[in-house]
DNA sequence: GACAAAGATGAAAGCGTGTTCATTCTTGAT
DNA sequence: ATCAAGAATGAACACGCTTTCATCTTTGTC
């Protein structure tokens, strides 16, 4: 209770602004509530008293009252990978700009869920959830946060997600694989390449599902051979090693599909400092993502690009007209991916 | 008010679990609180109840009256930065086993502070403040959150701080950057680097100044020449037009320090992909950070490391003692560098 | 079996804010 | 000058929880 009487001390409490200012504690709160009406010149000089008196309203009554914390939650399993921290990034900025600040969890890197951890992060009573686990339903979480708050899974699938979400209505932000996918089996088909590996990520991952059946598909139907199938987790040492045995036990391959950039990157430098094998020359490479490190010179890799921005600006715009009607029916937004050709296939 | 009465339906709330068990309202947050008395029978019954009613206790109302948020703000620049994304994850898997959660903030990349933001993060009440912006001044921060907050700057200076900062008394996490230094000087000394070059990072920043001023101190006890000072930004693209400008304009170098592992990997791929010069054998390279892309088969860069595992426990240690210990005195802890030896020097 | 000490319990007060609702003040048209 | 309509105002309540305090129950000891 001593540090309860310092920071008593030490933050201002509208009622005191209302003391200083010689109004009512209501009109501190109008004051710093833009849509309730107040005269301009009282609403001036509160504000101005409570600069002087460095006071900001408290988050955590105003949420107790309104329903609103004005806290994002992000479910991540690693802040460290390239791609998530991006995301995190970009999203954090955005959503600042609109008055919302990220609250982060972390899960375990198995992408298990642990219920407490969920059961914890609704305690913080978060008004809306954007979870990176790619193997999580929406069911699961919606049964924990009471479907009561918008939840927003970012993922690269369509059909698949909707398939088993059945029954939850959700808003969706769906990415279309197909064209990043078919304009690099193109490249690929066109410099000479025929027998395609798949190098894949994690396996219960729907976005790596959607890709090695897209690209399956796309061969398909370019009267090209089924791809070999390698088993990932997106990591960089995963999937140095899968290429190492692709090549050593397995009878190698004219190209790598990566299902992220980072596992491109392993690939590369199997080939180059262990196998001995050039890149584009002897093997072409092709990730997915499009990662800052990407366009490093040691890779130049070529790869399939969801814009960063574009996916922010409506997972935002789709969080603020959720909130702004939680009643409105589901909205769906679709964006389109594009291949990024840089050096690793021709 | 239509969302305000489904959270309200969604959300159970000690009331509701105080009725379904048969019991006070006052009970069922003693059972929610380990050292509250209560018998052990009726706490599990209550929480049984609790998990049926699907209920969690509200950390905004419980913040309001305990004065604790268990939330820690974390004040970043760049997410997507390796280093900063290595951290983040480090300190919210740690905290998280605490029962902290992260609150994320993101300030403009150059560093510049905009006082909106830190009057917003007040809002939200943190326990703890931890600032990535190696800039930053704690007496700023220390004035807008009042001096009730306990805040700590992840920086890599001593004594260049604590005099910007005097008259505060603050928690420290010092690193000594000398041992690190003084080890890969010593190697590159051995294998006959003469001129060697220190490839900056923001000019701002006290990690920088510091590792240039101890790169200095031990070139000079050790009798060699001073460094070239190239100026950077930590970035890849910085880096690797510094580069080129020391090689193509200036006279060029034996061996270049790099203020981070980033900019170690754009002087390598300056080197290697466009002015043609091999390294170790041209030139040797040596990082910053060791984060996790310095093993990459590309690049397995030589670097100085703090540990930072070693380092998380020790901010989160200070950060409990702080919040346990309001007023005691302050705490420093100093942690060590060492070379972490790869393929970029001999 | 009596008594003190310790443990368990619930009523009430309060944390700092937003929001009703009834009241007062202003404005502009007649 | 008068009146209605609208804007501005403050008292009171509510949000969901923890904590104090006084009361009641259990436990241990001679």
């Amino acid at each position: 209770m001593n540090d309860r009487a310092e920071k008593k001390a030490a933050r201002a409490t509208a009622d005191q602004v209302a003391r200083a200012a010689n109004v009512s504690r209501v009109a501190v709160s109008r004051a710093f509530n833009p849509n309730a009406s107040l005269k301009p010149e009282k609403r001036d000089r509160i504000l101005k008293v409570a600069r002087e008196l460095n006071y900001t309203p408290d988050m955590a009554a105003r949420s107790l009252v309104t329903g609103r914390s004005h806290l994002v939650g992000m479910i991540v399993p690693d802040v460290c990978s390239p791609w998530e921290s991006q995301e995190i990034d970009a999203l954090t900025t955005a959503l600042q700009a609109e008055g919302f600040a990220t609250l982060l969890f972390k899960v375990k890197a198995d992408f298990s869920m642990d219920p407490r951890l969920l059961t914890y992060m609704r305690g913080f009573n978060p008004d809306s959830v954007i979870a990176f686990t790619e193997n999580i339903l929406p069911d699961v979480l919606c049964g924990f946060l009471d479907r009561a708050v918008p939840i927003y899974v970012i993922y690269d699938d369509v059909e698949q997600f909707a398939g088993a979400a059945s029954g939850t209505l959700y808003d969706r932000l769906l990415v279309r694989q197909k064209n990043g996918i078919e304009q690099a089996v193109a490249l690929l088909q066109g410099y000479g390449a025929r027998r395609i590996a798949y190098l894949g990520g994690k396996a219960q991952s729907l976005a790596n599902a959607e890709r090695e059946r897209t690209l399956k598909e796309t061969l398909a139907e370019r009267g090209m051979d089924a791809p070999i199938v390698l088993a990932g987790d997106y990591t960089y040492d995963t999937a140095y090693q899968a290429t190492l045995d692709l090549f050593r036990v397995g009878d190698g391959a004219d190209a790598i599909f990566a299902a992220n950039d980072v596992g491109a990157f392993g690939a590369i430098d199997a080939l180059r400092h262990e196998l001995g094998l050039s890149v584009p020359e002897d093997v072409k490479v092709v990730g997915f993502d499009d990662i800052p490190q990407a366009h490093w010179k040691s890779y130049n890799l070529t790869t399939v690009r969801i814009d960063l921005e574009e996916r922010v600006r409506a997972l935002v715009r789709l969080i603020l007209m959720r909130l702004r009607a939680p009643d409105a029916e589901p909205f769906t937004e679709t964006l389109n991916t594009r291949l990024i050709v840089r050096g690793t296939v021709g």
